[in-house]
DNA sequence: TGTTAAAATGTGCTCGAACACATAAAAAAT
DNA sequence: ATTTTTTATGTGTTCGAGCACATTTTAACA
C-alpha cells in the first residue's frame, strides 16, 4: 500500500516549509530556482495526490451549476430528467456545489429565452441545457460563454465552440438499430418512418434518426424493403394517419422518431385485421401500456434521466475534483421489450 | 437557498456547547435532560447534515475492503469486473478506504478457499466476492459474519442471512428475454438450451435461465415450439455439440447459457447449408466477432463491470456516507445486436 | 458544613489544504 | 555602511467534526 503524502511531509522531503510547497504547487510564484529544484525534485518522486476532504472543507467559494429542462407538465418525457439532476444533487450534497433547476415550456421559444435570460442573472459558474430550440440555444450559450460561464448540453446534439460537453445517444445509430429490429420482425415489405411534431421539437434529432434508418436498409445485401416518410402535426395527427395508413395498405411497420409511439398505437390497435410492427422511443408508461398489448413490438430507450445526471455530474466533478469535463458522453443505446421493460427503472 | 448548519451553530442555537452537542448527535451519554431537551428543539427545528468532507478528514480510521474476483487469466469474462473495482477505487481515493483485489482460480475450489483465508488474515471490514463456489462461499461468507465482517456479494445469487447485499441480474427474467428473442427469430420450431461446462461454473446460475426460457414457451398461446437440454464439458466439447446436432437435424436455435457462445458459433459456423438462430451471453471479444459476422444473433450483456463497480460503491458509500447497504440491486438485462454492441464499451 | 465522588459541560487540539500575514534574506538605493 | 525596497520563506489561522482532556456543577457521604 503506498503512502499518502501531504504537503507537509513534501516540505519536510525538501527541506522547506509548507507555505513553499503550496507556492510551487499552486504556481503562485514568490519561490527562489531553488526552493523551486528541491521541491520538484520530491514532487517527481512520489505521487502527491491533494486531499479533496481538506480542500473541499477549506475553500469557501459555492460552485453555482443552473440546469434548463422542459417542464414536465407538458411532456412527461422530461420527468426523469428531473430526477436525475435531484439525484446528482443528493450526491453531492455535502460539497460546495449549489444546483439550481430552472423548467421552461417546451412548446414555447420566449419561454426558453425568458428562462435562459433568469439564469444568467444568478451568474452562475456553469449551465447546463436541453438545447431545444436551435438558434436560441446558440445564442443563449455564446452569451454564457462571453460571460465566462461554462455551458454543457444534453438530449440535443448541437455544434458549437462554445460548448465544453455533449451527453446523449448517436442518432443516427439509433435510427440503424431501430431498423435492424424491424428488419428482423418483417424479413421484407413497406415501411414508414414517422415524425410527429416536427416543428418545436428539434428536427434534427429526428433527421438523424430517419438518416440512420435509411442508412440501414440501403446497405442491406438482397434488401426487400420499401421506405416512406411521413410527417404530421399533433391537431389533425388521428386523421392524417389513417388516412395515410388507408392510401398505403402496404405498410407493414412503422418506426416512430419520437416518445409519442403511444399514439400511434392507439390508432393502429384499432386495426387488428392486420398486425403492424411498430418501434418507438422512450419509457413513458402510455408506450409501456402498448409495449405489454404487444401493439408496440421495440422501444429504445434514451435514458433520460442518465443523460441529466451525467450531464450534471460530469460539471460538478470538475468543480470539486478539478476532473476535467468529457466534450462528448454517448450512452448506450437501449432496446426495451416486454420482457426487459421493467428493468430500466430505478 | 437553505442554510447549512454545522454543530457550532446548534450550540450557540441551543445555548449549549459544541461537545454536548456532539454528544447528543452520538448518543454518548453524559447529558443532562435538560440540554438534551434543549438541543433535541433545535435539531427538530433544523435540518442538520454533518459535513462530510470534515468528517472523513478527521476520522483517522481506515475502512478496507476486500475484493474477491475470479482471475480473468482463466476466464476474460473477469476482466471488466477488475476494471469496475478499479473504477471505484479511483473514484473515492481521496476518501479513507482502502479496496483490495483478491484474485482466486475459477477451476479451483481449493483455489477460493484459500484467497478466503488470506482475505481473512487481513481483517477487513467488509469482503465483496463472487461466490462461484456455494458450500465454500457459504462457510466463508459465516466466518466472515462471526467475525463481525460485512459480506455482499455479486454475479451469483446466493441464500445466507449472513449476506448483506447482492448485485446482479434476474437470471430467470434473462431466461426468457432470450426466449423472447428467439421466438421473434423463428417463430416456430425446435431449440436448444446448451449448458457449458456446468460443473465449475455455478449451476444454479444456468439452471435459473432454463427455467426462465422455458416458463416464457410454456406460457405462450398457440406455442409451435420444441425445446431441448443439452449439457456439455469442454474437452470433448466440439465433437460432442456436431454429434448432437446432426442427431437433431431440427434444430434451428440455440441458446447458451454462459459466456462461451462463441465456441458454439465456431461449430456452426462451418455448417453454412442452415442458418442456426444463436444467443449468448456477455460481450466477451470472441463473442463479439461472431455477432458481427452474424452467427451470433443477440448477446445479453450482463454487465460484470458495473456489477463489481456497484457492488464496490455500495460498501463504500456505506463507510463514508453512513448510507444504508441496499440489500439488492439488479441490472437491467441489455439486448445487443450488432448495431449497439459497440456502445457497451467506456 | 466540608470533602469527595460522580456527572455534566466546556475547551482546545487535530485532520490537510489554502491563504493572509509576519519575518527573514537578498538586492537595490542612498 | 546604512537604509529602503524587493523578494523569498516561514508561521499561524481557518474550515467542521470528533474526541481527549480540563473544568464546572451537582450529588453523595462523612
Amino acid at each position: 500500500m503506498e503512502k499518502i503524502y501531504t504537503i507537509k511531509d513534501i516540505a519536510e522531503l525538501a527541506g522547506v516549509s509548507k507555505g513553499t510547497v503550496d507556492r510551487v504547487l499552486h504556481k503562485r510564484g514568490k519561490v527562489s530556482e531553488d526552493a523551486l529544484k528541491k521541491v520538484n525534485e520530491v514532487l517527481d518522486k512520489i505521487d502527491y495526490q491533494p486531499n479533496l476532504m481538506a480542500r473541499s472543507l477549506k475553500k469557501k467559494q459555492i460552485y453555482s451549476i443552473c440546469v434548463l429542462i422542459p417542464d414536465s407538465a407538458n411532456d412527461p418525457y422530461w420527468q426523469p430528467c428531473i430526477d436525475g439532476i435531484n439525484e446528482a444533487k443528493k450526491e453531492f450534497k455535502s460539497f460546495n456545489v449549489k444546483i439550481e433547476i430552472f423548467l421552461f415550456d417546451p412548446t414555447s421559444t420566449s419561454s426558453f429565452v425568458e428562462t435562459n435570460q433568469n439564469v444568467l442573472s444568478t451568474a452562475p459558474d456553469a449551465v447546463l441545457l436541453v438545447p431545444l430550440f436551435h438558434k436560441e440555444a446558440i445564442d443563449a450559450i455564446e452569451i454564457y460563454n462571453s460571460k465566462g460561464i461554462i455551458s454543457s448540453i444534453f438530449n440535443n446534439q448541437l455544434k458549437s465552440s462554445s460548448i465544453r460537453s455533449f451527453v446523449g445517444q448517436d442518432l443516427f445509430q439509433s435510427g440503424r438499430i431501430a431498423a435492424r429490429l424491424l428488419d428482423l420482425l418483417l424479413r421484407k415489405g413497406t415501411i414508414a418512418i414517422v415524425h410527429i411534431d416536427e416543428d418545436y421539437e428539434n428536427a434534427i434529432h429526428m433527421q438523424e434518426k430517419e438518416k440512420g434508418f435509411r442508412d440501414y436498409f440501403n446497405n442491406l445485401e438482397n434488401a426487400t424493403f420499401e421506405i416512406k416518410t411521413f410527417k404530421v402535426k399533433h391537431p389533425q395527427f388521428k386523421s392524417t394517419l389513417k388516412e395515410f395508413l388507408d392510401e398505403n395498405p402496404a405498410i407493414e411497420g412503422l418506426f416512430v422518431t419520437t416518445s409519442k409511439a403511444y399514439q400511434v398505437a392507439k390508432i393502429i390497435a384499432k386495426k387488428p385485421e392486420k398486425k403492424i410492427a411498430l418501434i418507438g422511443y422512450d419509457l413513458l408508461e402510455n408506450n409501456l401500456e402498448y409495449l405489454n398489448n404487444k401493439t408496440i413490438d421495440f422501444l429504445i430507450h434514451q435514458n433520460p434521466k442518465r443523460q441529466a445526471y451525467l450531464g450534471a455530474t460530469n460539471l460538478i466533478e470538475h468543480f470539486i475534483f478539478e476532473k476535467e469535463i468529457s466534450s462528448e458522453i454517448l450512452l448506450p443505446i437501449d432496446i426495451i421489450n416486454t420482457e426487459n421493460a421493467k428493468d430500466y427503472f430505478l
